[in-house]
DNA sequence: GCGATTTTTTACCGTTTGGTCAAGCCACGA
DNA sequence: TCGTGGCTTGACCAAACGGTAAAAAATCGC
């Protein structure tokens, strides 16, 4: 066995990388991956291009750092449905988690979301080993409460998608949502209601069952 | 007064300004603005690059062309929202709309996508003079609808936003739709009942009033 | 303080980009 | 048939692009 090389990263190691990265979140959700460029991303950063790519060895070596950490960041919270915990409660506590992430990891989301837009280049084997056997796995938990009744009939996976796509909008479209409701400080509060509303009045189950969701 | 100079628009002419529309269309949607480049348009339209820029004077200018055209074919389903119909039936089939345009127009959705993601540079003005009224004017209807007991009680700002997440979704996230229900001849329509089914259940009005709707 | 190592910068390279130009092509009416 | 005006192209340009090389500067272990 040769001796593990492995140079402990320093402190102005971690400083920069943390900058670049944080530098390269906020190009390149805005700009795609194409249409961001090293200069942009380096300045943001606040050093200079070939120090950049001291620290990465490409554009391309970035923005699948930052795919990857954001992999695991997007689907926590989908794993955390709990299938020992009260069907709704836990579908509307996702819903509230999603929505949550909507709001502090905006860059994160429309990261995400241009990815999918340029037909997922570079995230396509992830969404296929990763995000796809834990959906078909919530998919038949889904399944079976509603089978138990716990659950109003509906399909699975549309539930799930949907769930994405009315987070995920408010992070996305956030410049649309902002001309077409001004509210600052209301806006958050209303649209998580209103989209809890909505799942709510999609699941909840008929009236036949007896044990109610305890969230209100 | 000056003669007018108009030359008439020549057959040619017609013929390729539309194929660079739709050669553009297709690149700008997929890579956006600024990914993408005169050669992809040029190549996919089938011409050289300074006959693109002989039709068209700027990158730009195509952008801002496929933006403008973009902006009325959108807003058509929204404005045609009848004041004196049933209310529950002219918002399903204005969801029956949206969906149809997502699963016809998906490059369209994307070039609409991109543009919002990006922070909606050249769209803005066009966003708060011409969508916001016609979303006002719309909200305020579901409002009066509600009020009348018509629809069920809701924010309508975020009844017409939820529509917007909900039917795009399929088009600019189709790639992550597409792994995750591989089903290629029923996803559609599983998407399109799911979608209906969802807004059915938020605004159908609570039993108290007779007038059922005539949609099934 | 000093040598060794890590970090940063200056200067640069080849390629791609949006866009120009002048010359050639071609259809079509006289 | 020929010319005229719209259409097309190859050659080109300056700027911006991703990335490199090497030397200067800062940092660290001692």
């Amino acid at each position: 066995m040769e001796a593990t090389p492995a140079k402990k990263t320093s402190r102005i190691q971690t400083r920069n990388r943390r900058r670049i990265l944080e530098a390269a979140l906020e190009v390149f959700s805005q700009q795609g991956f194409r249409g961001a460029t090293l200069d942009q991303i380096a300045d943001a950063a606040g050093m200079s291009k070939p120090n950049l790519l001291y620290y990465y060895e490409s554009k391309e070596a970035i923005h699948v750092q930052l795919l990857n950490a954001l992999m695991e960041k997007w689907l926590a919270p989908l794993d955390h449905l709990d299938p020992a915990g009260e069907p709704l409660d836990e579908i509307l506590g996702y819903v509230r988690r999603k929505m949550e992430m909507s709001r502090r990891f905006p860059r994160e989301s429309r990261l995400f979301a241009n990815e999918i837009l340029q037909g997922a280049p570079r995230m396509h084997p992830h969404l296929q080993h990763r995000l796809k056997p834990l959906f078909d796995t919530k998919c038949a938990l889904l399944r079976r409460w509603m089978d138990e009744g716990r659950l109003a009939e509906a399909d699975p996976a549309q539930v799930l998608i949907s769930i994405w796509a009315l987070t995920q909008h408010y992070a996305d479209f956030d410049t649309q949502v902002r001309i077409l409701v001004p509210d600052e400080s209301v806006g958050w509060r209303a649209a998580q209601d209103h989209v809890l509303t909505v799942v709510r009045k999609l699941l909840s189950p008929a009236p036949s069952a007896p044990a109610a969701s305890t969230l209100r």
